[in-house]
Parts: C-alpha cells; sequence; structure tokens
DNA sequence: GTCTATATCAGGATAGAC
DNA sequence: GTCTATCCTGATATAGAC
C-alpha cells in the first residue's frame, strides 16, 4: 500500500468520524481502526491531531468546490443551481439528522476551542456563501446578492440543527418547500430587498 | 459554605462552562476552579460528569420555564411575547456570536455522542415549540401553530450558528427584522397556511 | 511503511485524613 | 464539608525493530 494511499484512507476516516462524532471525541485510536492501522504507523502520516484536521479541511474544501463546480454543470439557470443547494437537506437527510451539518458542526466545535483551524472551517461556509451570492447576481439581485445568501445559508443551518433535534422528516420537507417558495418570491420581486 | 449553596454554585459554573467551551471540552478540574473547589472535594457533590450534566439540564429546564412565564407577564398579547423569544437574539448577542445557541450546541453535542441525556437536552427546544405554538393559538392560527413555532425555532438556531460563524452583527439585525416582518405577516394570514 | 512497545499526560474517580 | 494523595483509564505521542 503506498503512503499515499494509506494517506488518503486516514483523512476519508477521520472526514467522516470528525462529523458523526465530533472533532475532540475522535480518537487517534478510533481513526486508525477505522482504516485497520497501528497506532503507531499513524503517525508515520500524521504526527499531531491538528495535522489530520488540516488535512481533512483542506479535503472538505476541495470536495465543496468540485461539488459547487457540478451543480453549475448539471443545471443551466441560477434558480434552478440554487434549487440544488436547497435539495441538499433532502438528499442528505439521514446523515444530517443523525449528526447535523457537517460544516456548522465542525465550526462551532472549533469556535467553543478557540481552535486555530476556526476560521478554515469557517471558510467552507463562506465558499457556499459567494457561490449562492453569484447565483443571486446571475439572477438580477445584484444590491442584496450576499444578504440573500446568507438569509438561505441561516435557513439551512436552522433545519438541519432542528432535524436533528426532532429527526421529524415532515419538518424538512415543508421547510425545503418554504424555503423553495421563498426563492420564487425572490426571483418574482427582483431589485426589491430581502423579506418585502 | 452549606452543601447546597456549594452544589448550587458548581451547577452554575458547569452550566457556563458547558455553554461556552462543550460537555465533552470541559473537565472536572475546570469546574472545580471555577467554584474554587479541591478536585477531591468535587465528589462530594457529584459522583459523575453525568450526574452534573443532570443538574444543568434541570436547572435549565427551569431557568427557561421561569424565562416564558417572565415572557407572558411583560407582554399582553401573543404577538409582543413570540417577539421576547425573536429579540432573544439580540439580548443574547455577544454571547450567541462567541458560543452559538446554548441549546443547539448541547443538543447536537449529546447526539453526536448517543449521550442518554440527549432527550432531556431536545426537551429544551420542546419547551420553546410549544409555548411559541401556545402563542400562535392564541393569535388564532390554531391549525398551524405547532408548524408556526417550529418555523420561528428553525429561523433563530439558524441565525445563532451563522452568528457564531461570522459574527456579522448587522446580518443578526437584519434577521430579525425579517422574523418580525414575518411574524407581522403570519398576524394578517391568520387561517393560511405556513409560507403563503 | 508497518509493526510492537512504551513514555507521558490529562481526566475521571476513590480513600481517607482533618 | 473540605482537603491531599492516589489510582485507573484512555489518549497523544515517540522509539525502534522488522
Amino acid at each position: 500500500m503506498s503512503a499515499q494511499n494509506t494517506r488518503n484512507r486516514i483523512i476519508e476516516a477521520a472526514d467522516r468520524l470528525f462529523y458523526e462524532r465530533g472533532f475532540e471525541a475522535t480518537s487517534f485510536a478510533e481513526i486508525a481502526a477505522a482504516v485497520d492501522l497501528s497506532r503507531g504507523n499513524f503517525y508515520y502520516h500524521f504526527k499531531t491531531k491538528d495535522e489530520i484536521l488540516e488535512a481533512v479541511l483542506v479535503r472538505r474544501d476541495q470536495a465543496t468546490r468540485d461539488m459547487l463546480v457540478a451543480w453549475e454543470g448539471a443545471a443551466d439557470t441560477p434558480v434552478e443551481r440554487i434549487l440544488a443547494f436547497v435539495q441538499m437537506l433532502i438528499v442528505n437527510q439521514a446523515k444530517i439528522m443523525a449528526f447535523g451539518c457537517p460544516i456548522g458542526g465542525l465550526s462551532n466545535e472549533l469556535a467553543k476551542l478557540s481552535h486555530p483551524a476556526k476560521a478554515e472551517a469557517i471558510g467552507l461556509f463562506l465558499l457556499f456563501r459567494d457561490w449562492l451570492a453569484g447565483q443571486f447576481v446571475a439572477l438580477g439581485r445584484v444590491q442584496d446578492a450576499q444578504e440573500l445568501a446568507l438569509h438561505l445559508l441561516m435557513r439551512s443551518q436552522g433545519v438541519a440543527t432542528l432535524a436533528t433535534a426532532f429527526g421529524d422528516e415532515a419538518f424538512v420537507r415543508r421547510e425545503v418547500a418554504d424555503m423553495t417558495a421563498w426563492l420564487a418570491a425572490q426571483v418574482a420581486a427582483t431589485g426589491q430587498t430581502l423579506g418585502s
């Protein structure tokens, strides 16, 4: 097994465990066990836990960029692209109900720990915000694109948090429908301000 | 110092630390230090960490009920009462930006840990949901009171999460204004369904 | 590149003196 | 009711053999 390959498997497992159990709550032993590696050998690939976190964040950053590019390719209009974002709540419903949003969860945990990598985790939020803002600009909402993007991001975070707490599928469907209706209203109200 | 008094001080410090740093990340030593107590003596009051968590949850439950009763007393109309809930985002802005929502944060952490006290933490959400639903019923929205309550709870969670991530005061003010406008629209649309 | 063995440390928890 | 001293466990991290 090449070092690169093993390294990637470690990052992949750490990514999943950090999401499902949290960063602090995940031990080296768990990651090592997940990739069938001895704890000793683990340190050949990563010296510290923060190094793994860093690698996971880079991986998530790239995965997010790739996903956004894929959404661009899969849809022809800004509205359809924004809906791809909203649909994430349905597509990833099972995972969100069990573990919440990976970005929101990690950002919050790192904020509480005053962890140096906090800014990088928040950077993942920025990728979505800026991409969404770009779609709203394309939609003609140049003035308040950023605000609209944050509003949508806010809703997705709120839905994720309550979905985790209550495990209520009907709630998720209802809120996704409401976000879709909200989006349609924004399209109709091009040039006006948020909420009007 | 009476045992009861010391016990209360421990619960108070644990409540704050669980909020500011997270449950797992808070050690016995930190709580003991916060109340100027030796680690040994600590165990006279609480045998296990879960026992402290339990006491903190009971305290939060009571504090929440008290706050809801206070809101009832301070406002005469359901709309004003619901606005008291929304205004929490402004009143507690500094803490929310630093540490997020105490209920959302704890629920999420306990969910990931599959902790037995998870249901109790979610119970705090239910206090707000049911109280808000009661206000919407009083407002004449009998049919969809529960849905409206969850929608508002969802928004407050989303705002809290992004406020923690971005520390953007203008964003919080804007979203609070938007929630206020949304509420006014619900009052105007009594009898209709969410989002319409 | 992978292993076993081990050092080191922190956190949870207990015993017993005062 | 409070303290000091101590144990145990699990987690990070290292050394060195293969």
